[in-house]
DNA sequence: TTGTAAGCGTTATCAT
DNA sequence: ATGATAACGCTTACAA
C-alpha cells in the first residue's frame, strides 16, 4: 500500500542502506553483482526516490549566478523580473540565485567576473550574452571547473554550454515571416527590416528566417535590407523615415529588436499609422501597448516567466547530474496578437511568506 | 548565513521544539504569551519552514484522482497521455494519480464516482466535463466533503471549482478569428463553420468569439451556421460536401473541434486541398499532420504538458491549502503553424527511474 | 501548558 | 566492498 523506500529495498536485495544509496546515486565502490541486485529489487518494487527527502538530508543548498546585460532593452529589464520571481520561488527547494549584470559593450568585463567565480561556492551559471570569442573561452573555462553553464534566451552554440533556455531565432524569424506574408495576403510591395544591430546572431538567424519564407513563399514581397538603428530613436526616426519617404509601395515592417515606440511615434508624425502590417519580437510593456493600440499586428515571443523557471530547474538539474525533463523545459515560440495577449502579470508572485 | 530551523526558534524563544510547531501549526494548547513570544523569535530570526521536511515528518502523500471522459478524442488522448507524463515526474514529490475514464454520454456515472470519493483517501479531483446540472451538484458536493476541484480544459464557472486550468475558450475563438480574418485578407466570402456539438460550452464560446471578431473586424465574411458532426467522418462528409457545393464564394473553414481528417479526405475529393484558409483547435497528431501537409493554416491551442503538470501542482497546492503561482499556472491561448510547430515529444517523457 | 524523543526517507561519515 | 549510525528540518505521540 504505501511507497517502498531505501529500507524495503535494502531488505528486499539483502544488502544495507549504504549500499542501496551508492547504488541508487552512481557511486563508485560497488561490485557489479551487488549493482545488479539492487536494481532488481528497485525494479521489482517499483521504487521511487523521494526527491524531498533526498534534498533534506543533503541539506544542500544551490547557489546560482546569472549575467544579463546591462542593458536598458525592455526585453531583459522583463527577464530580470521574470527571473527574480522564479528564484522566489526556487527558494523553496533551496535554490538562490544571483542576479548580475555586465556592461554590454565589454566583454571582458563578463569574462572576468565568470573567471572569478569561485566552483565551490556557484553551483551553476546562467548567461545571456552574445557569442564572441572571449565569451566562449569564458564558458569553456568555467565547464572546465565544473560549473554547468546554460544559455539565456540567446544561445553559445560553439562553447559546449550544458543547455539553451530559449527558443530559435531562425524558426522564429520564418514564423515572422509566414504571418507578415499571409497578413500581406494580395499585396505587392516591400517589407521594411528594422533592427538594433546585425551583429547579434539572433538578429541574423531571425533575418535569415524571415528572408527564407517570404522569398519561397511570397514572391510578391520584397524584403528591402535591414536598418540598424542601434536602439537610438532618433536614428530610426531618421533612417527609417528616410527609407518611408522612398519607398511608395511599402506593405509591411519587420522590427527584429526594439524600437516600437520609436517607429509609431514615426509614422504617427506621418499620418501612417495602422497602415502596414507590423511584425515584431518578444512581448514588453512596449509591444503589449503597440498591440492593444492596433499599432503591431502580431508578435514572435518566449515566455520570460517560464525562460526563467526553465533556467533554474536546468541549473539545479545540471548541477545535481539529473536528467531534464525535455518536455517542459521546451519554450515554445510564441505567436501574440491583440486576442490572445495574455493578462499583465498583477502580483509579482507570492513570494511565499509562510 | 544558513537558514534558520524550528529549533533556532525554540531556543531564540525559550521553549521547547513542540511548542514552536504548536504555534505555527496554530494548534491550541499555548499561552497566549509564549505564543507572541515564539512570534517574536520567527520575525526576528526571518524563519521561514521548509515545506519538503514538514511534508516529509508528516510522512503525507497525495493521491489525486483525474477524470476525463472515456471518448476518443484525440485531444483527450493526447491530454491523457501528458498526464501519465506528469505524474510519473510528480510522484517524485509524494504525489500520485489515478486516472479514471468515464462515458461521455452519461454524467450519472461520473456523478456516482464523485460521490464514491473517498475525503481522507483522495486528496483532490481533476476534473474534465461539460457543465451539466448533474456534474454541478458533483462537484459541489466534493467541495463540501472538503476535497479540492479543479476543472481541466473546460472550465466549470458556476460549481465553485477551486480552480480552472485551461485557457478562455472565448478569447480563443476571438483569436481564431482574427487569423481567419487577416489570411482572408481581401477576400469576399464566406465560412464554414464545423463543431463536433453545439451543446458543449467551449463549441459555443469559441463559435460566438470567433463571430465577433469576423462581424466587427471583417465585415467582408460571413460566418454561415455551424454544421454538427457528431464526431463522424461520414456525418462529416456528407454535410460540408452539400454546403461546399452549395456555397460558391467559400473562403475560409473553421473546426471547432475535431474532424480534421474527414475534412482534408472530402478536400481531396473535390480537389480543393489548399483552397480555402483552414483554421482549427487543439495540437493533435491529426492536426499536426495537417499543419505539415498544408492542408491546416494554423491551430489555437493549449499546451497539454503544461495543463497536465499544472493541474498537478494545483491540486497539490490546494491541498496544502498553500498559494498557487499565477504566473506559472496561467496557459496561453498558443498559435501553432507549420513553422512553429514544437517537435514532436520524442521519449514519453523521461519515467524517472534512478 | 510545555517538553522529550522517536520517527519521516534520504544522504554522509565512519568503521569494518 | 559493505555496513552502522548519525544527521537533515519538521511532526507527533507520549510524558511531565
Amino acid at each position: 500500500m504505501t511507497r517502498p523506500t531505501v529500507n524495503d529495498i535494502a531488505r528486499e536485495a539483502g544488502v544495507s542502506l549504504a549500499t542501496v544509496d551508492r547504488v541508487l546515486n552512481a557511486r563508485p565502490g560497488v561490485r557489479e553483482k551487488t549493482i545488479s541486485a539492487v536494481n532488481d529489487a528497485i525494479a521489482r518494487l517499483g521504487y521511487v526516490r523521494d526527491l524531498a527527502a533526498a534534498n533534506l538530508a543533503r541539506s544542500r543548498s544551490y547557489r546560482m549566478v546569472v549575467l544579463l546585460p546591462a542593458s536598458d532593452s525592455q526585453f531583459v529589464t522583463t527577464l530580470a523580473a521574470a527571473l527574480d520571481d522564479a528564484a522566489a520561488l526556487a527558494a523553496a527547494t533551496r535554490t538562490e540565485m544571483r542576479l548580475l549584470r555586465y556592461p554590454p559593450e565589454d566583454m571582458h568585463v563578463l569574462a572576468s567576473t565568470l573567471a572569478a567565480l569561485d566552483p565551490d561556492d556557484v553551483a551553476g551559471v546562467g548567461l545571456m550574452a552574445p557569442e564572441t570569442p572571449v565569451v566562449r573561452d569564458a564558458v569553456r573555462a568555467l565547464r572546465a571547473r565544473g560549473i554547468p553553464v546554460v544559455a539565456l534566451a540567446s544561445d553559445l552554440p560553439n562553447t559546449a554550454r550544458d543547455h539553451f533556455v530559449g527558443i530559435d531565432s531562425h524558426a522564429a524569424g520564418r514564423t515572422a515571416g509566414v504571418l507578415m506574408g499571409r497578413f500581406c495576403r494580395g499585396l505587392t510591395g516591400s517589407i521594411l527590416v528594422l533592427a538594433d544591430s546585425m551583429l547579434l546572431r539572433d538578429s541574423i538567424e531571425r533575418r535569415r528566417g524571415f528572408d527564407e519564407v517570404i522569398q519561397t513563399e511570397f514572391p510578391a514581397l520584397t524584403v528591402l535590407p535591414t536598418l540598424e538603428t542601434h536602439g537610438a530613436p532618433d536614428l530610426l526616426h531618421r533612417l527609417a523615415g528616410d527609407r518611408l519617404a522612398a519607398t511608395p509601395d511599402l506593405a509591411g515592417i519587420y522590427l527584429l529588436g526594439s524600437g516600437h515606440r520609436a517607429l509609431a511615434a514615426l509614422l504617427r508624425d506621418r499620418g501612417l499609422l495602422g497602415r502596414f502590417v507590423v511584425i515584431g519580437h518578444e512581448l514588453t510593456p512596449h509591444t503589449r501597448a503597440a498591440l492593444m493600440a492596433g499599432h503591431l499586428d502580431a508578435v514572435i515571443a518566449q515566455n520570460p516567466g517560464h525562460l526563467a523557471r526553465s533556467a533554474l530547474r536546468v541549473l539545479r538539474a545540471k548541477a545535481d547530474r539529473q536528467p531534464i525533463d525535455e518536455g517542459q523545459e521546451r519554450l515554445r515560440i510564441e505567436v501574440v496578437i491583440r486576442e490572445n495577449l495574455p493578462p499583465e502579470s498583477p502580483e509579482p508572485g507570492p513570494r511565499s511568506l509562510s
